[in-house]
DNA sequence: AGTATATGTATACCCGGTATACTCATCACG
DNA sequence: CGTGATGAGTATACCGGGTATACATATACT
């Protein structure tokens, strides 16, 4: 819903066309997500299907003009008003290979760790190298980048944790390992 | 790509049909990310059309089983082996919307940071009951909260940074303020 | 002149997320 | 005993986001 959203708010400042939108989303956060233009043009055809915007006629060269409507600014409005959710939040898929590697057997969960662990720390180095380059009055984008920052220190420092639990366990396992076999659900008769 | 992958850590693990592996999935991300029965039967047929796993027949109750193949494991491999990338993160519709507010006039950002924070704080207070509760043997479910809990910690304390740079430059933009709102007081931490 | 690059619109395709249809078995209840 | 709720089980429809690509024009470099 963020695409949706943020053309709404770019539209809220005035009509816009497509390619122009994909420039403005991608200077406010500075690149950090690459916006295809192909998802512009799609969201902009179902926002209009919507009712959110609506077409605002062509410049004498050309360039597809769209302005936000009245619903549009209500629903701009009401996502500003309501926070975005955190209990059901979006899938991570680093968290989700650790869930499944502590299972499977035959793969060594400590190079997992360190090797993403190597990987978000080069990410990080990036990020504040990115920081120190970044323009003093642009805003957005500096507090885009330090969301990415505090990111990947949590994950980092969370990779850590990991390291320390696993060792825990490790410890524990290796004076009597006892390996719990996987209880699928009962069975009950599903033939039609 | 964590649900495709996923699904190959459990076939790894022994043949398994569909219903069978929502709930394995779901018992090792401990119902943080409800899995929609119907991703793992198109996820499965996907797997099965690049031939990453292939049918193993039905039992006399009819579960259509799955198990993976030489290349499905390769695969699996690979996943574990390369690190998830941080360096193109997915977009994160938080950040995406105060990059947004900061240049749309006619909202006020302090209020969408503060019902944010509100809402990622009862997330957070969430994580740390369920986590008193985890079944203490549970590793997997454990890391995951607990990747939560991080992740949930690094934004409130983003959004607090947003609040100090935002109190900053509006003291910048306006030098001389007759009356200051005042700022209810802060309170931090309220961890596990 | 030819080629690379930027601007600009648009469509095809894949994957993830959600809802729903449909069947069969078990169990509770009046 | 019948009925209805619930759970197990498979499957499909639809939507939105992500990526690639087609296609056209203008500018700039060689």
């Amino acid at each position: 819903m963020s695409i949706k959203h943020g053309l709404l708010a770019l539209l809220d400042q005035g009509p816009r066309y497509g390619y122009q939108l994909r420039s403005e989303f991608e200077s406010r956060t500075g690149s950090t997500w690459p916006l295809n233009v192909g998802q512009v043009y799609t969201t902009l055809g179902r926002l209009d299907r919507d009712g959110l915007v609506a077409p605002d006629g062509e410049d004498d060269e050309g360039h597809v003009f769209y302005r936000i409507t009245e619903p549009g600014r209500a629903e701009l409005r009401a996502w500003f008003d309501a926070p975005v959710s955190r209990t059901n939040p979006p899938r991570d898929e680093l968290a989700i290979k650790l869930a499944m590697a502590v299972a499977v057997p035959g793969i060594d969960i400590g190079t997992v760790v360190q090797g993403q662990r190597a990987h978000t720390l080069r990410a990080l180095q990036d990020y504040t190298r990115l920081k120190t380059r970044a323009a003093e009055d642009d805003m957005a984008w500096q507090l885009v980048l330090e969301s990415l920052i505090f990111h990947a220190e949590a994950e980092v420092r969370w990779l850590d944790h990991c390291e320390t639990r696993l060792a825990r366990r490790a410890a524990e396992r290796a004076p009597a390992p006892a390996v719990e076999q996987p209880v699928p659900p009962r069975r009950r008769g599903a033939r039609r």
